[in-house]
DNA sequence: CTTGTTGCAAACTCTTTGCACTTAG
DNA sequence: CTAAGTGCAAAGAGTTTGCAACAAG
């Protein structure tokens, strides 16, 4: 999880890191290129995906899998449950509920156990109100 | 979740079930399509994907995103927790543990919420014992 | 200086799809 | 019969990577 290269901050690095920051929508690779973009247009998507996965991999940021194939982004490193629409594919935060690092503990496996991720899901409350186009969802 | 549409029990369908049924170890499309390919040389890599797509949406089986890009399929339609190997990708099921189902109960959210997925994460006695090559995972 | 980083475009992986033919019910 | 399913090959989405030029420390 941790790179030993030093990582130099760059600009491009800094306003990515920024923009994800910025927002809590968990956006993907392809969303935070049009936001960064914004700021320098010349940016390139490859160099949004590097520093992603850089940032993510040292802990710096959260990479999730959210029922959908493409990958979102969270600029809260801190682990905390998510709950994804089956509709649209939106992300959210879910603050409250049981304390879910305790799981861990409890479970008898023979692997080494390091984490645990738990993902809830549902339909938005935008989705509710208009019976929108579905999207390609697993749990 | 569900089609409408009449499922055929066509051989290939048939024997893509038997297998998944037949192996614990949650297959990869391609896996199975090696595995299927055993019993029917004939059988082709799409007829593979949309019979997986179907029999899940029919809630027949269950299609995991377990940590990296690629989907794995589990034979059992039951929802039950998987953890998955961080080396090499490996997912077993998890029997023991606390009650997931719960969980959902005890969330404040704004979305209308259908369930739950956990996925543990650690290393599988394999990689713990023999220091293999890393794969991409992502919690 | 030196090594990490960038933009660009091409390559890659996994999955989906269009089409003409076949087949289960 | 006829709608669902198949094999094949091509297309698609999302992500990764090789390379030469660039720039942070």
């Amino acid at each position: 999880m941790q790179t030993a290269k030093t990582l130099r901050m760059t600009p491009q690095r800094r306003v990515i890191l920024e923009e994800l920051r910025k927002v809590d929508t968990h956006p993907t690779a392809d969303e935070l290129y049009e936001m960064v973009r914004k700021r320098l247009p010349k940016v390139s998507l490859g160099t949004i995906y590097r520093n992603l996965d850089l940032l993510s991999s040292d802990g710096v940021i959260q990479k999730l899998q959210a029922g959908n194939s493409q990958m979102r982004f969270d600029g809260n490193a801190e682990p905390h449950m998510h709950i994804s629409c089956i509709k649209c594919g939106r992300v959210a935060d879910v603050h409250s509920g049981p304390d879910t690092s305790a799981l861990s503990q409890e479970v008898e496996t023979d692997f080494i156990l390091l984490g645990c991720t738990v993902l809830l899901y549902g339909i938005c409350p935008q989705c509710a109100a208009d019976g929108k186009t579905s999207e390609r969802f697993t749990p």
